[in-house]
DNA sequence: GTTAACGGTGCAACCGGTTGTACAACCGGG
DNA sequence: CCCGGTTGTACAACCGGTTGCACCGTTAAC
């Protein structure tokens, strides 16, 4: 009962078919002008005949490409999986290239063992590119791209730009993101705002923090400032310690919507009303903002199209485009809890 | 300012710089007892001298392989990312492959133009073998995948088993894990069940639902089954719908950890007190069953273990096994809710 | 009528590895 | 001294495509 393994047509067999060399079937399949039409239909008849598929080892190693775009994740998949924003910008990838011939595979890379696997992969050329979702400062995998000069794109900022000079980089303006949530609290006329952002050490969490004071300047002192992880309970949490220390507020600008969530939540229940007594934003423009109630006001991150730009950029780069930075912007939504 | 783009040694490169043939090179570096350790020693030392790895590409073409395996995800990515079931599935995936010379990648294939591409690149041979995680019945890319005569492993139990002949398989046993989780219930004393469970369409469901029938056999009444979905909210949900039935009832079934959180959730607020009044069963020994308060009893499904299966299928297949069907077995954890 | 130009096709080399087979050098035995 | 066996290496073919270049026949121009 061994199943009909049957082995793939090669190119050989369509040029016998169609009665031509193997080079002018090649050239028929791709269109070349310097096959006349005539030819074209007898190959391509052929071809259709026997399902013929070039083979993609036999055609990477003549053009020199795999037609594969790695898309590396450093984290560990958990923490991935559990941030619906990644989703998001991944979606954005797929989207763009599959309009191209390429595909994009997501490359795990989170242990030790996996990371030297992802490594061994890059040395010997897998992947024609490399999308980098969530790049750290250091990473020996960074070093070896860099080393070995596989078109790279990282998506978000590192500090200090190590590699700005290889690498193309997407990101979106924090800062700018920053700027338009503390302007939306200074319009309202709210003026003892407190934060509550996610971990001290993300570059993200830094530009956003920038933003809000560069508007509001003493309205946000340093001791409203809180730094937490970026979940419901992170949100809820912190906000009772803020309730505890009985300081008077009356905007919460929030590092994401799930910390918003939770801010409204404890909010809500300490008596207070969202948004006559206090005004509420958001990061994100994540689901749950709409689920939020009151309707969450955020700042809409363009992750989709980051991924598109990514894709694109990626695309260039296998083409020999210079590395490029881009900056995407924020967009202030507005809806009921300001 | 353009980088050094380094072209990457070739064998020939490795060969000429020992001062040996390219075939002896190649035989050295891949230890063939045909090659005398001085020559080996020599070929070696040229390799890392110039820092060669060899090409994947040429390598593929040459062997036959690519030493990639895809891991084929069907479903809509978000969704993926919301299950935390599927992580440590892969992460059992990679775990195992981490170990080989395979390199796992991710496959996207929710929408259609997806699934047009990961249809072309298995026609054009570009990965070894194929993990389905969530194969359904009637899927185009199982069909192309038989015909191409591609390895495949499905991972869960197709109704009819309409591929059982080309494709392997893995499985938890569900209706055996149905089995412990009424087994526990019945000896406990419970005598009047309610069943939360997932879609009504769903195999696993089915299955569990065989295994608790087995068992309890009137004490769970047709009227008390409820189908829904996966989620805290459904759970908490179909508790208020049984609540307000107001039929009698001491123990409830729950077809994920979540659904049963929801449900411990609607029977704390309807004044039951788990697990003295109402016993409660969940099924997968998600994270969330330590968090529930009491602690959920739940029947845990090896889904690390299925993945390091999954995988070691997958390569026996690629050096030629036949196809196989594999079942894990569930096993009941015993904490507070029952 | 000869020649240049041109469109269409095939030969052969190439991408970068692996591998079957031939061959050279060396050994010991008769 | 010749032979068979062993060991170590090189040559060349092969995997399945793409592509530079030579070559062919036809037609247009002189």
């Amino acid at each position: 009962m061994t199943q009909p393994v049957r082995t793939a047509p090669t190119l050989a067999e369509v040029a016998a078919a169609a009665g031509v060399s193997r080079s002018t079937a090649s050239r028929a399949l791709n269109d070349s002008p310097r096959i006349s039409e005539e030819t074209k239909k007898r190959v391509r008849a052929a071809a259709k005949e026997v399902n013929f598929v070039p083979n993609a080892r036999g055609r990477a190693l003549a053009v020199g490409r795999t037609e594969i775009i790695a898309v590396l994740v450093t984290e560990p998949l958990s923490e991935l999986f559990s941030d619906p924003t990644y989703s998001e910008f991944l979606s954005g990838i797929t989207e763009e290239l599959s309009e191209s011939s390429y595909l994009p595979v997501i490359l795990q890379a989170s242990s030790t063992h996996e990371r030297n696997r992802a490594r061994e992969h890059f040395e010997r050329r897998s992947f024609d590119a490399v999308i980098d979702v969530s790049p750290y400062k250091g990473s020996e995998l960074l070093e070896v791209l860099r080393e070995l000069g596989v078109p790279t794109v990282l998506c978000g900022q590192l500090e200090g730009h190590p590699y700005r000079d290889v690498f193309s980089t997407v990101y979106s303006d924090d800062e700018e993101g920053g700027h338009f949530a503390a302007l939306a609290m200074k319009e309202r006329g709210r003026k003892d705002i407190v934060a509550v952002l996610g971990p001290q050490d993300n570059p993200a969490v830094v530009d956003r923090l920038r933003g809000y004071r560069a508007v509001l300047g003493e309205d946000l002192p340093d001791a409203n400032v809180i730094y937490t992880g970026w979940n419901n309970g992170d949100g809820y949490q912190a906000m009772h310690q803020i309730l505890a220390r009985e300081i008077a507020f009356d905007g919460v600008l929030c590092g994401s919507d799930r910390i918003a969530a939770g801010v409204i939540t404890a909010l809500n229940e300490a008596g207070l009303s969202v948004p006559a007594d206090v005004s509420v934003v958001g990061f994100d423009d994540h689901e749950i903002a709409t689920r939020c109630v009151p309707a969450l006001t955020t700042v809409r991150q363009p992750l989709r199209e980051e991924g598109h730009m990514a894709a694109n950029i990626a695309l260039d780069m296998i083409k020999g485009a210079e590395p490029t930075t881009s900056v995407m912007h924020m967009q202030l939504i507005q809806r009921d809890s300001l």
